[in-house]
DNA sequence: GTGCCATCTTGTCAATGACAAGTTAGGGTG
DNA sequence: CACCCTAACTTGTCATTGACAAGATGGCAC
């Protein structure tokens, strides 16, 4: 094995980008060393996903997908569902690295604009739900306080005095919202 | 002229990376364009800023010092303060982009700390004012939400609704906060 | 068993970042 | 005014990378 038709590739090659974008960030990623680490040749990755926006816009389209997810899963309370956003965030970092930064990928592609709509929808139920009227400048507040934090949670730009749970400090800060 | 000695040529490098990364993003920036549009050898870059983390990381100082005049000109009002905050990142779009993506400078450079943090002393001043106690989780919420509209509206996440003046949404979006 | 075609490989090219070593000029010193 | 000394810039080179072209392989339908 290990030969030809791995199987598997383009599976394994999305789950080694998010170690390696994990790692060094979307700017520093090598589809060579992907394929080395996934022991395939160098070449092997562009046939899955073309070239490297090819790649990271699989990889986005996987983030809001999962995102999407995160968020169903966190129930009906909108501050849970903020906390949700900036969790993930934290959890998958890599693909919020990348889903924020369309020049990486086609923005356009037709999966990545599902994958997109499907996860901002879930979001502006939520905060339907809570306020009761069409959401709009509502949902853009929450949206941003919520996106804004885990941002700069992740970029360290934070002092340390907001301690090392993130989840815990966004509750705190998002509450300030809906006082 | 344009010879040896050309003078000016960091001030030059460093406004020409200004438009090339708002052109392209960070991660397409390259030294030896920026020579090329420079009119100098592909390794004058290298002598002013050692390497492309250099660069970015004189590029990011300039940029933390940017925000400060521009949030210290926005006068005494918190909300002011915000809508120009977003007002920044939207006129020094290139600058922005880089000052909160860490991995791809020097985060640790002395001169970088210090401008980083005199924005920052500005931002917090600015809600020390307004909510006449110590900032904390009041200024955390704040910065989060301007950083987060910023963040949203450049990587071109909102939906067209939102409209094509920034400031102004802005303008909306924090007043959210202080009801 | 035969052919087809997605999957993966080898080979190559131009571009890039980093580094080494050389060249130039301008300002301070004697 | 001659000297030189050093910052500023150059040319040359190397390993790495993304992209592309052309070939090899093997599972699967028929």
């Amino acid at each position: 094995m290990a030969s030809y038709h791995h199987g598997d590739l383009r599976r394994v090659l999305l789950s080694t980008a998010a170690e390696a974008i994990a790692e060094s960030g979307p700017a520093a990623l090598s589809l060579r060393e992907l394929a080395r680490r996934a022991g395939v040749s160098h070449a092997a990755p562009a046939h899955h996903f073309g070239d490297k926006a090819g790649l990271l816009t699989a990889f986005a389209t996987q983030g809001f997908d999962l995102l999407a997810d995160a968020l169903r899963q966190a129930g009906d309370d909108l501050l849970d569902t903020g906390v949700a956003y900036v969790g993930f965030a934290v959890r998958h970092r890599a693909h919020f690295d990348v889903m924020f930064r369309p020049e990486l990928y086609r923005a356009d592609d037709p999966e990545l604009v599902a994958a997109r709509a499907r996860s901002g929808d879930v979001l502006r139920e939520g905060v339907a739900r809570h306020t009761g009227r069409e959401p709009d400048a509502d949902a853009l507040a929450a949206w941003s306080i919520v996106h804004g934090f885990a941002t700069l949670w992740l970029s360290g730009a934070l002092p340390p005095r907001v301690g090392d749970d993130p989840e815990a400090a966004a509750r705190t800060v998002i509450r300030r919202l809906f006082d």
